[in-house]
DNA sequence: AACGCTTAGATCACGGTGTGAATTTACCCT
DNA sequence: AGGGTAAATTCACACCGTGATCTAAGCGTT
């Protein structure tokens, strides 16, 4: 409402440290010398900015460089320990929380499985607080680690996450029977997790959406979208750099564009969605009508058989169609630079459908968005979830220049 | 890719320029006592700003309001005429060249017809430079303005303006046969415009969007689409209160979304368009298929037509449904606040599809980002294309703080 | 008419910022 | 050991926003 928060100048300090900050992380080590014209900075400020890092002990040195004749430069790099990242992977089936250092590197990994057994395939959202809270402090006792060097958590969730509210993050997921569930707030609640802890709760699908920016195939676009195709479909979208949230943060739900008006059932309960077309469940179903059978017991195992069946060519070659059709529609409505086709069935069928797919999208999409458009596979399994949740305080820990818990908490309360 | 242009004190200054002037060109007079908490500022930068900004003349005062007991406040306003803008409509038949002063009052308007003729359609672009140029010095000697006022020229245009290329704005129009017409560049060649003049150019449809966001339904939302139903069907999208553009300002080609994979064929070559079901040429076609006929010569007449048969109801309604999808993929994918149903057909066909329309798109929605979504009808008509076009040096002068045209080219070059 | 009261707006010392030239540092080569 | 060279630091300068203090401009009362 009242802008950008730039108003004294401490901040265009600040700003200045999230630059320095930002360019050292993702482009390695740097000297002074190479950062002034990078970050449009002067050589004394660079100086000054930097000194002040080193100090707080968010940089630290990297050797240096020969340079014929002079002084050599120092190269300047994050301190991967200055700070550490929790990931946390709120799955249908398990919790898994990782913890990182700041260049997400991982230190410990814990897997629980959760309780199943709630009535209609619910499950308890105090269970999963429980979970998360009790791997946050098993993870930090393994990797030796205190909690006030944590800068942050990040959790991904399925279902969508809507933090427009007052009371934080509030979570719907259909898949799970989650309606409104307050898991900011319950995790807020004392004696769960370290108080004042810094929470990132997002969509799944979006955290891995991140993480194929941030590591994988979408590095160093502006306007991407990552589609993320497992059992239902789902898309993360970048623009201009940052995720777009809409107004309830549940923008990109790309699953349930319509490509056929009045056609097949989805499980959303509309007709024709792109969801109910090219969905492993979606899929698998067609494969059944159609008189094909497998014999794995989970979807994945069902997909690859149905990838092995000679028969499957024509069902295949009609999913291509409508995944290039729905990936037209991004392109038309988003005119991104790259579209990357991630999620555990996208990566499976990606080798067999990505050239038919990229036809059919050529086919449906206008000329000029789509010479603009590259689509590609994505290159990060589903365990980048965690990764990608991780990423949620690391890039607040990097726009606030690194500011330290205590002063943002201070600064906040 | 060096980030916000915030580096050093001065621009400090510019930021709260740009803050104070913009709320109060939005948010009518206020007094500099007002002014601080609604921009954040403390008193002494107030005055100080104000007062920079008076002496530039940006500022006037506007009477004064009693404030029981103590000295009165004096309101301060932008004062209207201290720079003006042009907005200039390249339509498909003509150029319509306005001239507006800061509050955007008109203040002179000059049609010039586009001489016809030309094989297939096309006109040459040389000849849209030259309306453009004489219109603009007609403007100006009928509302006796110099044109050293003028903060900028906006040109909206129909067909994709594509600003990422290094010689300016490219336009890509299909239905008036331009093909990469390098119009920014053709516009600042030596003789045309007065040099140095700033140029803002962008989609005709897109400009009636900015107008409709900034005077009409959209007023007020962060997140928002402005659908723009005509011959064809476009979107506007602005996404946290900006135009969203994409990699090559080509996003939101809304017609041509896919709503029915293998379904009728669309002027753009692909099947199954939005467009080719909704927009007012398909519509016709469509009724002309069912056995319609109509006597008007143009589009507009016989949609009237069309919309006053009796025998049009279930065309209407299957209208209704596919608008309906449409609009529920625009839920889906940006999970706006408002959507706006705007064009000269979409205000035609309002009145009498906007119910089915609505009860559609909750049909083909997800529930939740539907709920955060009001669709409404547009208030402007396509006249407000050029005060739209001016809308877009007008964004440029407040964001800039009313940063004089002679500084910005010193800045610049 | 004079005085006090109240509130709006201006002024100013202060701490803080980036700039860019001058200076210091650190290493190589002769 | 001394000169050359390039990196990094230092520092005077011009600015900025803050917030307390001061001045301006009305009103109500005496």
């Amino acid at each position: 409402m009242a802008g950008p928060r730039r108003r004294t100048v401490r901040d265009l300090r600040r700003n200045n440290r999230a630059t320095v900050l930002s360019k050292l992380y993702f482009d390695g080590p740097l000297s002074r010398q190479e950062l002034g014209p990078l970050t449009a900075l002067s050589s004394g400020s660079i100086s000054n900015v930097v000194a002040e890092l080193v100090a707080d002990g968010l940089l630290e040195e990297a050797g240096s460089v020969d340079s014929d004749g002079g002084r050599p430069r120092t190269l300047l790099r994050v301190a991967p320990g200055s700070g550490h990242l929790v990931g946390v992977d709120v799955g249908e089936t398990r919790v898994r929380v990782e913890l990182f250092d700041l260049a997400l590197s991982e230190l410990a990994r814990v897997d629980a499985p959760l309780p199943d057994g709630r009535p209609g395939g619910k499950y308890d959202a105090q269970d999963v607080v429980r979970l998360i809270a009790a791997g946050l402090t098993r993870v930090l006792r393994e990797a030796d680690v205190e909690p006030g060097s944590i800068v942050g958590v990040g959790i991904g969730v399925p279902g969508i996450v809507d933090a427009s509210g007052p009371s934080g993050a509030v979570v719907h997921g259909q898949t799970i029977g989650w309606d409104a569930v307050p898991l900011e707030a319950m995790l807020r609640a004392p004696g769960e997790l370290p108080p004042e802890l810094p929470l990132f709760i997002d969509n799944g699908a979006k955290t891995l959406g991140r993480a194929e920016m941030w590591f994988g195939a979408g590095r160093g676009a502006r306007n991407a979208v990552i589609t993320l195709i497992g059992s239902g479909v789902g898309a993360c979208v970048i623009a201009d750099g940052v995720p777009y949230q809409g107004s309830s943060s549940s923008a990109g739900e790309w699953g349930h564009t319509v490509l056929r008006v009045g056609g097949r059932e989805c499980r959303c309960g509309a007709r024709g969605c792109l969801e109910a077309y090219v969905g492993a469940e979606a899929l698998l179903e067609r494969w059944r009508e159609a008189g094909g059978s497998w014999t794995s017991p989970d979807e994945e195992g069902a997909l690859a058989e149905l990838l092995d069946d000679p028969s499957t060519g024509q069902l295949l070659d009609e999913t291509a169609e409508f995944l290039g059709a729905g990936i037209a529609d991004l392109v038309n409505l988003f005119n991104p630079e790259r579209i990357v086709v991630g999620g555990w069935a996208g990566l499976l069928l990606g080798p067999r459908l990505i050239d038919p797919v990229r036809r059919a999208a050529a086919a449906y999409a206008l000329r000029h968005p789509f010479a603009q458009t590259t689509v590609e596979l994505g290159r990060l399994g589903t365990d980048a979830v965690t990764v990608g949740a991780a990423t949620l305080p690391l890039a607040r820990f990097l726009e606030t220049g690194g500011a330290r818990r205590e002063r943002i908490v201070s600064g906040a309360s």
